[in-house]
DNA sequence: GATGAATGAGGCTTCATTCAT
DNA sequence: GATGAATGAAGCCTCATTCAT
């Protein structure tokens, strides 16, 4: 689809109103947000807004949905850029996940942070999309660890944990902060290789 | 104070009010819960409710701040109990971390995840607990930095992401699951100290 | 105008616009008839629907007022069709309302029980055109009881029982019940016959 | 259980916010009627009066089976009260009806009119009642025509016929009208009697 | 006539909270 | 501490209606 891009994730392909009700949802959560503050954010009137979504819910669920088809798209993408080496693979996936929940901060925050808010539909779809990821991340340890380049005895929690971290990202980052993504980058990518006892330069 | 228990938690010193209000804001957010939906977990009317608590935000409040004094109680004692190696109070943090955030699972998830809906005073005082908390792991990465048994150039960071690291295990942590919370002690302390470059063994 | 159709009241000649609304109508009500379910319903949008009458109000004036009008054609034309005979004047009104309740079931339901929902100007002339209808009823019955064939003491009692009792008919018929317009017809001239004391057989 | 007084309907047993909520659904319908409007009639506030029942259509509920069960009570009462005589049977049964229609009038009214906006459950309950009663009503005619004091060919439809006359007055009656319910009830029972082909007195 | 977008008002219901008993 | 009753404010959502295209 979009295999070169996923280092510069390009502008929100949000709608609008989603990306209003999206920063709405990251400040107040789900349940804080407010079906007006919402469409006030979005410079609707309420049924305004309703033209648009049929409930609060199919907002959420957009925004979920559109979250995780996209970074799935982009970890798919810098897995297949890094070719067969693992140590490459899991870099390049590392680095996609870092790199998306700096560029896609909100989106990355609510939908993990909401997953209790969504039907359990959308849930479950929601956990689907994780997993896979995780399962490739899990995927390039286990090589690695074939291949003597990583020393790791639990590669699922492995992966977990590195997921964990990249995910949390998106908690503290401003993107006027001291640090810019590369540094951030480079340094999650110590961190990772790290946890899953990476050769050491 | 309780120099030697911060291995073994002990009973949950909440009330059961508070315990109560504690796993509906675990399951449906702070928002999402409401006051009577928490009366009735407590077995209390609603009047009954006010009664020990004058609001729902002072509820929150309480096991916020139990949460954080406990926590860092622990903290403390599991840095004082290692001595002066920074190795062993590294290790010994981690692992208090890391077994707080499953004996008290719903305390820390609530409390990391509701800071939004905390009121300034309160959130104030719990990013200030929290930021000790990090400081101390930071003081031992720097330490053992220093001392040659770590390697990590970026002690700050680091000292973040193991606490995160830490407080992600609570979102996905169930008392039946197949790892023995010691299990996943000496697998996280495998992953932090990864994190910090620590010395093989 | 149709002096002999009385009988077969042929096809429905309600515009298809109004159709569709008299049927939502017949089956949520009015007040439970939403704009858009009664646009959905017709086929068209809800600006559409708006093109061809300018209010839901109107739209309930109009199916009314066709409904009132058409039903006095009818009875007019049943009563003029049987002449001066006191006994055939009140069985031929008393057909026609029977036949018309069956076949215009869902105008003469909505006509009848939505008065409480018509703006005050629409709901006079509804008001009249039933009571000119009754008062045909009552005529007849009068002159009934003068040429001695009905013996009934209370005419105008007798009038609105009648009436109401062929009212009725169009809150219970179905096109596939088990009795055929005809058995009904038959069925209730009986029973009005009984009513107004006509000679027995 | 009240054998004796289906003459005397006595004071409404509804409590007051059912009352007032009868009122305005007689006036406006169930659609037509706000929460709003129902609790100021109710001299309630609108939480208070989800105080007393938990939605709109509960009220309704709760007016139809207090109304239908009180009806039935009265018919049965009244069928019991007239021995076997089958005659007496029927115009007990009458009576009671027409005078059930005159005294409860707007429970009557809003029970027979708003069966389309009853959750299905309860109208089943609702139909199963009227049922029953006009099963009562076509007993005591079966009965009469075996007997030979009526003269019916077509029972079930007859009953329906005097049950829907009965059920009119409910939509006309006024207690300030010119007619006295004992002249009401006479005067029906005549147009009754008449239905079922009577012997003339 | 259709479409898409919009809106003030109001729909039903629940919120956190209070108070008399 | 419990109960029953109450309330202003606000929740999500839908209403009838309009207008530019």
């Amino acid at each position: 689809m979009a295999p070169k891009d996923w280092r510069a994730p390009g502008p929100d392909p949000l709608p609008p109103v989603l990306r209003a009700a999206l920063e709405v949802f990251a400040r107040h959560g789900y349940h804080g947000a407010s079906i007006r503050t919402i469409a006030d954010a979005a410079g609707l009137s309420v049924p305004g807004l309703y033209h648009h979504y049929p409930s609060k819910q199919a907002i959420l669920r957009a925004v979920a949905e559109a979250t995780m088809t996209e970074m799935l798209e982009h970890t798919t993408a810098a897995a297949d850029d890094a070719g067969s080496d693992p140590a490459a693979r899991f870099d390049n996936i590392v680095e996609c996940l870092a790199r998306f929940h700096m560029a896609r901060r909100d989106h990355a925050f609510v939908a993990s942070t909401e997953m209790r808010s969504m039907e359990p539909e959308v849930r479950a779809r929601h956990v689907a999309q994780r997993d896979t990821q995780q399962k490739m991340l899990e995927d390039a340890i286990e090589a690695g660890v074939e291949s003597g380049v990583f020393e790791c005895a639990h590669t699922a929690d492995a992966a977990r944990a590195v997921a964990s971290l990249c995910v949390s990202i998106a908690s503290w980052y401003r993107t006027d902060g001291p640090l810019s993504p590369d540094e951030i980058v480079q340094r999650h990518l110590g961190f990772a290789r790290g946890m899953v006892g990476a050769a050491r330069a």
